[in-house]
Parts: C-alpha cells; sequence; structure tokens
RNA sequence: GGGGGUGUAGCUCAGUGGUUAGAGUGCCUGCCUGUCACGCAGGAAGCCGCGGGUUCAAGUCCCGUCAUCCCCGCCA
C-alpha cells in the first residue's frame, strides 16, 4: 500500500466507519497509557485520533509511544465510531476514531522551540521567536486560517474586478525613486555606480500611464515599499488593491470602493456595516471628529464652546481664541468618577500631543465640579454641560489651543480613549465612512511652502480654481479616504489630465519647469498624447484582513513578516554581502562604530 | 530622532542587596487500556541579554550598550 493519503484528517465523520484510511499529517499530540495510545493527527484540514491499542496491534504499540510531537507520519487504518461516551464535541472528528494498522514515519521532528498545541501559550510567545520559526508557527490552525482567510479576500477581489471589467496588470518592482513621500528602498544599478532604482512605494505613476494606454479599468494586487518607522499597522512591504479607471466621476470610483468592500466583508466575516457607508466633507470630520480618520462606531462629538468660553475669563482660554484658536469639548460618559490622580493621568495624556492642559466639568452627585471653577459661574459651567449634552456622572474635557490642530489632534486622541474606555469600539462591527473633499494643498511652515496633501497630480474641484493665487489653502480636492473603525483603509483621488491646471497646481507647490521635466517629464509628455480624465484608488489590504481578523499587530495577517525595524529573523535579513559584490557595484561602505561592532562579533 | 515597557530553564513567568535562583508548561525515565489541557512518580535542564561600576556581597542598585514591544515625530 502507498505511503499517500486516501483523505484527509478533517474531513472523516461517521459516513466513513468501515473504511481502510491511509492518512498523512504531522503528530500533534501523543497521550499514552502504555498499552493503550492515543495519537492526535493533524493536517491542514484538521485533528483525527488515532488510537494503538496493544491487545490489536502488538506490533505498533512500541512506534506510538515513541512519536514525538511534529513528526511527520503515514498510516493505515480503519475509521470506526468512537465508543459512547467517548465522543469530543470540540472536535469536527470527534464521533470518530481510526484504529492504526500501520505506521509510517516519514520525518522525525526534534524538539521544538515552542509548543505548537497550546494556543493560549502561543498567545504569549515572544514575538521574534515565532517569526524565526515563522514555518512551525504557520502550522497553527489558526495561522492557516489567517492565511485561508487572506486568499479568499483576494480571491473575492479579483473575482469581483473581473466581474466589472477590470484587468490586473503587473507594474516594475524595479523602478524609480520618487523625492516625495515616504523614504525609499533603493537598488543600486551595477552598469552605471551611481545610479540607482527604488522599490515603488505604489504602483501610482504607471497605473497612470496604464490610463494613457487606454486600458481605461486596471487593478493589482500591489506590494508596496516604504521605507519609514515601525508601527503595529505597519511593515516595511505591504499589500494594496491598487485600482485606476478612465472616463469617471469622484462619485463612480467611490461607489466602486464601497462595493468591493462590503464583497469582502460579507464573503468572509459576519461583521456589521451600516450601508451605504456615511460621508464626510474633511471640514466635517475635523469638526466633528477632530481627525481626517473618524471612529463612527460612536458619538461623543466634539462641541466648539468657544462661544461660552469667551464669557469666561480663564486666560488660558481667552488666549487661545484671541490668537485664533479654540476652545472644545469632549464627553467622557462616567468620568465623573475618575479619582484625583486618573484625572492627572488623562491630563498628561493630553500634554504628550501638545495640549498645555485639559480643563474638566464633571457633574457629581454633589452637583457640578470643575478645574476652572474658580474662573466662572455656576450657570457658565451648566451651560457648557448642557452643550456637551453631559448627564449626572459625567465629565466634559476641554481643550484649549491657540492652535486649532492641536486642539483637533489632542480631542481626537481623547475621544477614542474614552471611547476605549467605555467599551465603544467592539469588532464585531466595521463602520467604513467617505471622508471627501481633502485640501489640495497644506502649508509647510518649516519649508515656508504648500505642499500637496495627497499628491500632486490630484485634481481640484473645478470651481475652487479660483482661489488658486489668492487662498491657495481653500481649494479642496477631488481626493477621498475609506475610514473603517478610525483606520484608514483606502484613499485616492481624480486625477488632473489638463496641462493647463497641472501647470498651475505646479507652480502653486513652487516647482520649478525644469523640476517638472527632472522628476515628472515622461509622465507629462505621456499626458500630451490623450490623457482620457481618470482616478483610483487604492485598499490596504492587509489592514483590512486586521479589521476582519480582530488582529491588533499587521505581523499576525503577513505569512513573513519582519519584526522591529525591518528585520527578518528567519532568513536573516538584511545580511553584509560579499566586498566584491560591493565592488562590483561600486558602492564602499563607510565605516561607522556600529559596522565595525557588527563585523567583529 | 525622541519617550515608555520588557529581557531569569526550550516556552511563559515569579524572584525584599544576603544559603545551593524557583513555579507552571514542555522535554527525558518509569507506571498506567478510553484519553482528548489524560493522570501519578522521578529526573535533566540557567552566561539571570551583554559590558562596566557601587558594595563585604548584585538576578536585584547605578551607568552604558544590544535586542524586542508600544507610542510620538515620520508614513505625498
Amino acid at each position: 500500500m502507498s505511503w499517500q493519503r486516501t483523505i484527509e484528517c478533517g474531513k472523516l465523520t461517521l459516513t466513513h466507519t468501515g473504511e481502510k484510511v491511509v492518512l498523512n499529517g504531522w503528530v500533534n499530540k501523543v497521550r499514552t497509557f502504555g498499552d493503550l495510545v492515543f495519537v492526535d493527527l493533524r493536517d491542514r484540514t484538521g485533528l483525527i485520533q488515532v488510537v494503538i491499542d496493544n491487545n490489536d496491534t502488538p506490533h505498533l504499540i512500541a512506534a506510538a509511544n515513541s512519536l514525538k510531537p511534529e513528526t511527520v507520519i503515514s498510516l493505515m487504518g480503519e475509521v470506526r465510531k468512537r465508543r459512547a461516551g467517548t465522543e469530543n464535541s470540540k472536535l469536527s472528528t470527534g464521533d470518530v476514531e481510526v484504529a492504526a494498522e500501520k505506521i509510517e514515519v516519514l520525518n522525525e521532528a526534534k524538539l521544538l522551540p515552542f509548543t505548537l498545541s497550546d494556543e493560549e501559550q502561543m498567545k504569549q510567545v515572544d514575538e521574534t521567536l515565532r517569526v524565526k520559526y515563522r514555518y512551525l508557527d504557520l502550522r497553527r490552525p489558526s495561522m492557516y486560517q489567517m492565511l485561508s482567510l487572506r486568499h479568499k479576500a483576494v480571491k473575492i477581489i479579483r473575482d469581483y474586478m473581473d466581474n466589472q471589467g477590470f484587468l490586473e496588470i503587473e507594474t516594475p518592482i524595479i523602478s524609480k525613486s520618487t523625492p516625495e513621500g515616504a523614504r525609499d528602498y533603493l537598488i543600486p544599478y551595477r552598469l552605471q555606480p551611481g545610479l540607482f532604482y527604488a522599490l515603488p512605494q505604489a504602483p501610482q505613476q504607471y497605473k497612470q500611464l496604464l490610463m494613457v494606454a487606454g486600458v481605461e479599468r486596471y487593478f493589482q494586487i500591489a506590494r508596496c515599499f516604504r521605507d519609514e518607522s515601525q508601527r503595529s499597522d505597519r511593515q516595511p512591504e505591504f499589500t494594496q488593491l491598487d485600482v485606476e479607471m478612465s472616463f469617471i466621476t469622484q462619485e463612480d470610483v467611490l461607489k466602486l470602493m464601497e462595493e468591493v468592500s462590503i464583497a469582502v466583508v460579507n464573503a468572509v466575516s459576519d461583521k456589521k456595516m451600516t450601508v451605504p457607508f456615511p460621508r464626510f466633507t474633511y471640514d466635517e470630520a475635523m469638526s466633528l471628529y477632530g481627525n481626517d480618520k473618524p471612529d463612527i462606531r460612536f458619538g461623543l462629538t466634539l462641541k466648539d464652546i468657544g462661544e461660552i468660553a469667551s464669557t469666561i475669563s480663564f486666560h488660558v482660554f481667552a488666549e487661545a481664541l484671541a490668537n485664533g484658536g479654540q476652545v472644545k469639548a469632549v464627553l467622557y460618559p462616567g468620568g465623573a468618577s475618575l479619582s484625583r490622580k486618573e484625572l492627572d493621568q488623562l491630563t498628561d495624556f493630553c500634554k504628550q500631543f501638545g495640549a498645555g492642559g485639559l480643563a474638566t466639568v464633571s457633574i457629581g452627585s454633589e452637583g457640578m465640579k470643575s478645574s476652572i471653577s474658580r474662573f466662572c459661574e455656576a450657570n457658565q459651567l451648566a451651560a457648557i454641560a448642557e452643550q456637551c449634552e453631559a448627564k449626572q456622572g459625567d465629565l466634559v474635557c476641554i481643550i484649549a489651543h491657540a492652535n486649532k490642530s492641536v486642539v483637533a489632534n489632542v480631542l481626537s486622541r481623547l475621544r477614542l480613549e474614552i471611547g476605549q474606555r467605555c467599551g465603544l469600539r467592539s469588532n464585531d462591527r466595521m463602520e467604513f465612512c467617505f471622508v471627501i473633499d481633502f485640501p489640495l494643498v497644506q502649508w509647510n511652515p518649516d519649508e515656508k511652502r504648500w505642499d500637496a496633501e495627497h499628491h500632486p497630480f490630484t485634481m481640484p474641484h473645478e470651481d475652487n480654481l479660483q482661489y488658486i493665487d489668492s487662498d491657495p489653502g481653500k481649494i479642496r480636492a477631488q481626493c477621498y479616504d475609506l475610514v473603517c473603525n478610525g483606520n484608514e483603509s483606502a484613499s485616492g483621488s481624480i486625477r488632473i489630465h489638463n496641462s493647463e491646471i497641472q501647470a498651475k497646481v505646479f507652480s502653486l507647490l513652487g516647482i520649478s519647469a525644469a523640476t517638472q521635466k527632472e522628476r515628472f517629464g515622461h509622465i507629462l509628455e505621456a499626458f500630451s498624447y490623450g490623457a482620457p480624465p481618470h482616478g483610483g484608488f487604492a485598499i490596504g489590504i492587509d489592514r483590512l484582513i486586521m479589521n476582519l481578523m480582530d488582529e491588533q499587530n499587521i505581523r499576525e495577517v503577513m505569512a513573513f513578516p519582519k519584526v522591529g525595524p525591518g528585520y527578518d529573523p528567519l532568513m536573516d535579513a538584511p545580511s553584509s554581502v560579499d566586498s566584491a559584490q560591493l565592488k562590483e557595484l561600486g558602492l564602499e561602505i563607510v565605516k561607522t562604530d556600529r559596522v565595525n561592532e557588527s563585523q567583529n562579533e
């Protein structure tokens, strides 16, 4: 008889009773009574209990007792119904077991660095160790489930886009460095030392060129590379659904973003969504939530209490308002019970984002108390409480600052913190919303110039073009984000396809004709040969999967992630290279203490 | 670039400046015929991240350093 399986472990049910089967898989766990041994055999479909009884198969008992976890075996045996009372309802195969008649060890496993069969312990195991032994970590059913869900999500996307007439087209990974945006990963060019390719931060220019090429509907499951600081939702390389369409309006793009998102969520989860996705303008989002990616799973919107604050002779409020700032508040339900120490901690929380302090009004059982009560009358506190719809037991948190963006930033983070503490950020829902009408440009005070909010090819709303000389900050762009549970899920824009408008935007951004030619000459030339109106978006697939799987860290949804600042402990990359390789590339390593140390190791 | 946390047995962790550094789990050995977190008994297993310093005495205190986790800046 061949060693090859006739059926997979997880597929066995009572209907197979009496059949002789061959199984292949890994020994998950051995429970031995000496003369009676139970082996849980695992493959990617599930677990099956194998029984070796010395009374029936004395020739197997020694081998069965010496099986090690994670050893790969082939076994032949008969499927039988479990004895009454010994069924295991936790296993899908728990009504049956296989009585082994032959066991062949295909590859014995040595002792593992961690115990795969203990899911509880695996949740605690050091991240670097798990990534170093990722091929073991991925054997766990929960990790296989992640790979499977990710595969399904991408397949749904491909099928959906195909049905809508989109072509999936690959674009180069070895490409050109772009000075804007994130730091590039560079690849030295051997044939002319001093020149470099760069890995793409996104296939942005290629997809626009495909529109010029008349493709009209492009998509790609695209790998993107950005050399930026590590975060729990960032990796040096990540995957986007990248889309571009021609002869469309913003409305067409939003519709597609919404439909494809809904298709994925419904296909792989039971999570609830509000449909159609609510929309906020950038200004509305900033006003109500203090940021451009509002978590709309809960209310607690920010209230501008500037009018009341202007009647209070508290110098912090007065100075903020006099210098063009704001006084805004957010409600903390149940926050009146916070201790003095907890309030201090909340104040420190606000200070780390730039607030000078935190003013509070609490509505406790003994009436209203406030950190600013000595500056104001009871009716002024009552007016603040009323505007914030505060009830008995609540706390109103007030931030004042001469810089509106500081008020927005601090309160948006405080709002999320409050939402977290009050249990309002449940993962059972995927609350999407669109944020539209972003500013075209943002003033960069350090460089003293206007920077593109999205990128230099973003189309302004045409009726806003009149402000291009007088008040550029007022120009709104045909630029949109899709937000899910407070995280940016997707982002895109309608692009400029008109050279006059493009020239105006370039000059606004202070990009000279010479620079335009040097940096964007190829794409500008392309646009001069008949470019259709076009636009598109990109959805961050890893973050979408994180949301779908309730994972807090992006590593958990990638097969082979990096740890720390871009280190791969499995391959031990990055690593030093042969000096001959460097010489060939015309590169010379400038010695630093750190390089010397690592070479001495 | 900055802030905070962690680093002790294979894994997860405890450890008041003072005997021979412990626990759970895993591993090894023995016993066990209905377990499925099997049970019971025994055993092996440690550069206390690394380097300095303080001290009669450092896993513990101080300085530095490395790694990792989280955050701020950064991420058109």
